[in-house]
DNA sequence: TAAAATGTAACTATACTTGTTTCATATTCA
DNA sequence: TGAATATGAAACAAGTATAGTTACATTTTA
């Protein structure tokens, strides 16, 4: 019933690409921030990637890069990005047809859990990341990145 | 992290005892409507006991009938009941404390995605069992129970 | 060409859900 | 009393998803 923990991940990378717009940061770097693994990383990033929110360069002094203003980008476009499946599932299989309450429940949820579903992305969508890093900036004692 | 049928299932069981208020119904007989096991339905009822919205009786012709009237149970009731982890949940391992984002994302985040399991809820609060059994009895083609 | 970075495949460990079998316990009724 | 019919719970298998890890081919720059 729940999502993966990559829509947070997927977050603090933008929210770190945010603060840092002066380089294109590499997973390595990243994932010393996340704390997991640089595959991890890269992974999510291939999925902010094809949604188009960042960019990547290969090779030596490469990394990646806001694609969009972070004003521009919403967290519902983030969650978007990473998560498919539906928050709210319907039966594992099929309920019974012959009976009149399998027959018609299904439908009835569906609606029912698209409207709790739109309701939860329409919080979202009305957060952009330039709002969540300036959130994260009224915390006291910052400090650069992971490693400087 | 996979999704959970159980909200879905419930509510349907909830269904058939509204839909039937003049037998307790046993766990086969709501087992052959979902279409699953009975020990699947059994495990379901044991937490819709535990939230005290059905009540169950021992015994030949015992079974399970609904504690309170239906349009007393909202959808988000049984949402409670089935469902405990959070729908949006936070990076799997904490993120590095040396870096400023690593410090500073998870009590901004944990902020939004609250707000946002709440619109989600809301919607579900806004529902009564008995609105979904009425949508589901607007559908054609009436029958009684899977058996007979 | 060497170094540094990405993208991707493959594998493991873990966890959750669903379905199943089994059995002890409670209740009803002939 | 005892058979029949229920529940409740434990244990297990199978399937799926996630998170982490290793390894390697590819791309780019110096």
């Amino acid at each position: 019933m729940s999502a993966s923990s990559r829509f947070a991940v997927a977050v603090h990378i933008l929210a770190l690409l945010e603060t840092n717009p002066n380089q294109a940061l590499s997973s390595s770097c990243i994932a010393a921030s996340v704390n997991t693994n640089p595959v991890v990383i890269r992974r999510i990033l291939g999925m902010l990637n094809r949604a188009g929110l960042v960019y990547t360069e290969y090779g030596a002094d490469g990394g990646t890069r806001l694609a969009r203003s972070a004003d521009e980008i919403t967290l519902n476009d983030i969650y978007h990005a990473t998560e498919n499946c539906r928050i709210l599932p319907l039966h594992a299989s099929s309920p019974n047809q012959d009976c009149r309450c399998g027959r018609t429940i299904q439908p009835v949820l569906s609606t029912i859990f698209s409207h709790a579903e739109a309701a939860m992305q329409q919080v979202l969508a009305n957060k952009s990341l330039a709002e969540v890093v300036n959130e994260m900036q009224c915390k006291p004692n910052p400090s650069a990145l992971p490693h400087s």
